[in-house]
DNA sequence: TCATTAAATTGTT
DNA sequence: AACAATTTAATGA
């Protein structure tokens, strides 16, 4: 039904469909390609973990991660949910700063590293790598700023709504149908919110024609839609 | 290809 | 959190 056809992707086949490598040239990306690495982790694993010096950046390559921030109270903030094709970390990288949040595999998750000697290289040559993370950072400077008003404002169905949103943001996670492999579990997770709650939201969201939910997975019916909720 | 079984996910309380 | 129902994936004839 789904991409259970889509062959496993491979590193390299990643990082050449990647949005920020279309733009580059062959030596560009001929380096990129010498030095990315590819790693896996097992569910509830650490990818990067907070606190910690900032050494690649990443990209999902399969699987899906999940980006929080552990306050010393013992309270966990989810900041946002990362599927195929996303890549994260490089405002840490461009600040060179320790890195601010963990992120956790949600399920077995190839990753893409990038290493942090690549990273700046690029930055030095590369114009559209430049233009790239501009929008990049854009983007994801809005989806935060909405993330604060869902967390404090909204209800629990919007804030479902909200994720599922940002999940799909053709942006960040470019590539992506309308189709996703989420289990209820999984945005659960994602959300901070019990998988029973989440049950109920879907359906709402579902019988206002916003999206349709299927066994282990959900598709975007209307993506704008989606985003009013959270605004 | 089809039937059976196990595992994952959903729906409900 | 627990439980039943449903869907998928795996297995073997």
């Amino acid at each position: 039904m789904d991409n259970s056809n889509t062959k496993s992707p491979s590193l390299l086949g990643a990082v050449r469909s990647a949005s920020w490598s279309i733009g580059l040239t062959q030596e560009e990306l001929a380096r990129v390609e010498s030095t990315v690495i590819e790693r896996r982790f097992a569910p509830g694993s650490l990818v990067c973990r907070k606190g910690e010096p900032v050494e690649y950046w990443y990209g999902v390559i399969e699987g899906l991660l999940k980006l929080s921030s552990d306050a010393e109270s013992g309270k966990t903030a989810s900041l946002t949910g990362v599927p195929p094709g996303g890549w994260f970390g490089e405002g840490s990288l461009l600040k060179s700063e320790i890195r601010r949040y963990d992120g956790v595999a949600l399920r077995d998750s190839r990753m893409a590293l990038m290493p942090r000697q690549t990273f700046l290289w690029l930055l030095d040559h590369s114009i559209s790598f430049n233009r790239y993370l501009l929008t990049q950072l854009n983007e994801r400077l809005g989806q935060f700023i909405c993330l604060l008003e869902s967390e404090r404002l909204l209800d629990t169905d919007a804030r479902v709504a909200r994720c599922v949103a940002t999940l799909f943001n053709p942006v960040l996670y470019p590539g992506l149908s309308r189709k996703l492999a989420v289990s209820q579990e999984e945005l659960g997770y994602l959300t901070g919110i019990s998988r029973q709650r989440v049950n109920r939201s879907l359906k709402i969201l579902q019988d206002a024609g916003y999206l349709s939910v299927a066994y282990g997975g959900i598709t975007i019916l209307n993506l704008d839609g989606l985003r009013k909720l959270g605004s």
